[in-house]
RNA sequence: GGAGAGAUGGCUGAGCGGUCGAAAGCGACGGUCUUGAAAACCGUUAGGGGCGCAAGCUCCUCGGGGGUUCGAAUCCCUCUCUCUCCGCCA
């Protein structure tokens, strides 16, 4: 969540950065209009509780003669002020409902522009290979008998899949090839829960505002979310803690799976398991200071690279325009992998850093002797390093044969056992 | 699922209606001493918010929420979590 701070002193800049993200100046004033009214009536309680309390500490050094009168004294002045309590109760919640639905600011370097076509491309990697007839995933994989949308369809519904066989076994390999990478890269594993409390969706930015894209258990008297991403487990990992700042930046990486209702996407993507309800995800998440934070953001776009060029798949690098940014984003690259069948780059990989954002939001500090031993806010940033499934399309397709097999990257061989090409079950 | 015990500052742990954001010990940090280090000694050491140019003043927080009271870490209600025993179980 924003500055309110911030806010209030850099009213300009702050409603110019968020213009970008599509709010407008009204709803900045609106905030700092409720935040000014908030403050002064919090000040004004705070006098007289001041006073209360003082005058219940002399009750406790007065004689028992003098009691009787000072106590009624003391009840009447609590009179005077209980009544502010609900009103700022009322303008914090009023102000919080805001503030909680509020994106967070673009960085300066980010475009301005309102959905993706204003994106821009930063790079290319790698050349499309030429494959003529280029069939797509599900053609390909439905013949090699690997991939069974029909049963999945049938367990479960649609958007969701059957993996068999060597597909299974390329999607595992994936996995931990990915997972390898990452590691060495210097990102500590974790294996974080998969179902969250509310609070953990809320530090992160699903919410309240995005509850309609979550699965949503019920349980006992409350309710768990299933994870969206492994953002929202290994953020919170250090929610409402203050870490040291020698262990900065703190690297983590998690392959978990990942589930969306996909609630408002219905009609896109609804052939092949390009955009499913369930599918695995590697992600990297790091913790680091504010003037690490933009070297940061490179770094891990980076580290989510080399496993594209590891796996020798064709792909290019975009900065995402403020208008497609996500909420709590500040600037995010994402990474756009050659799909043949669609003769078209599709997104693999979503790197964002979120400046103190959900760090805000969800209390995570550092101190040290950089900070004078002040608290301050970490910065967090994510990116997926790779999404699975979506590498498992973009190796079927990309490593295509004519005669309907499909050769294993040269990485991933030593994860399947040495097999160089499927060609059946 | 049944029975019991507990949750206090970075850690251990006292406090069980007033002067307690909180003893003591440990740890950490700063200083004295030392060629340096150790030891010893002295000091500092929770988080969040409001007002203020600042110095400073002040509010809230002793697992979370609510209540009783002039006054709550201390009493009451409720929730969560942890531990022990029994049962069940991947």
């Amino acid at each position: 969540m924003l500055d309110l701070k911030a806010l209030r002193e850099d009213t300009a800049a702050c409603k110019q950065a968020l213009a970008k993200k599509r709010v407008s100046p009204e709803s900045v004033d609106r905030m700092l209009t409720l935040d000014e009214e908030k403050r002064q009536i919090q000040t004004q309680l705070e006098n007289l509780q001041a006073e209360h309390n003082r005058r219940a500490e002399a009750i406790s050094t007065a004689t028992p003669a003098d009691r009787p009168k000072m106590v009624e004294e003391s009840k009447a002045l609590k009179d005077k002020f209980k009544f502010l309590e609900p009103t700022l109760l009322k303008l914090g919640n009023e102000l919080n409902e805001l503030l909680f639905t509020t994106p967070n600011l673009a960085h300066d370097s980010v475009p301005e522009g309102n959905n993706e076509d204003d994106n821009v491309e930063i790079s290319r990697w790698g050349t499309p290979p030429d494959i003529k007839n280029p069939q797509d995933h599900v053609a390909l994989a439905t013949r090699l008998d690997i991939l069974d949308l029909d049963r999945a369809a049938k367990i479960a519904g649609a958007r969701f899949s059957v993996l068999k066989g060597y597909g299974a076994k390329l999607e595992r390999a994936l996995g931990a090839f990915m997972l390898d990478t990452q590691t060495k890269a210097g990102y500590q594993e974790v294996i974080p829960p998969y179902l969250v409390n509310p609070e953990s969706m809320f530090g992160t930015g699903q919410l309240p505002k995005f509850e309609e894209d979550l699965f949503k258990v019920p349980f006992g008297d409350d309710k768990l979310y299933l994870i969206p991403t492994a953002e929202v487990p290994v953020t919170n990992l250090y929610r409402d803690e203050i870490l040291d700042e020698t262990i900065l930046p703190l690297r983590h990486c998690a392959l978990t799976p990942c589930f969306r209702s996909e609630a408002g996407s219905a009609g896109k993507d609804t052939k092949g398991i390009i955009r499913q309800h369930q599918f695995h995800k590697v992600e990297l998440v790091s913790f680091c200071k504010p003037d690490q934070a933009e070297q940061e953001l490179e770094r891990l776009t980076g580290h989510a690279e080399a496993v594209l060029q590891a796996l020798e798949l064709p792909y290019r690098k975009i900065v995402l325009c403020g208008g497609d940014m996500g909420f709590s984003a500040h600037k995010t690259y994402d990474l756009e992998v050659w799909i043949p069948s669609q003769n078209t780059y599709r997104e693999i990989s979503s790197c964002s850093w979120f400046s103190n954002f959900q760090a805000r939001r969800a209390s995570i500090r550092y101190k040290g002797e950089s900070t004078g031993g002040k608290t301050q806010l970490v910065h967090t940033l994510n990116g997926s390093g790779l999404a699975v499934g979506r590498t498992w399309v973009a190796v079927i397709e990309n490593y295509q044969q004519p005669d309907g097999s499909i050769t294993i990257p040269k990485v991933l061989q030593p994860y399947l056992h040495g097999l160089e090409k499927i060609t059946s079950l």
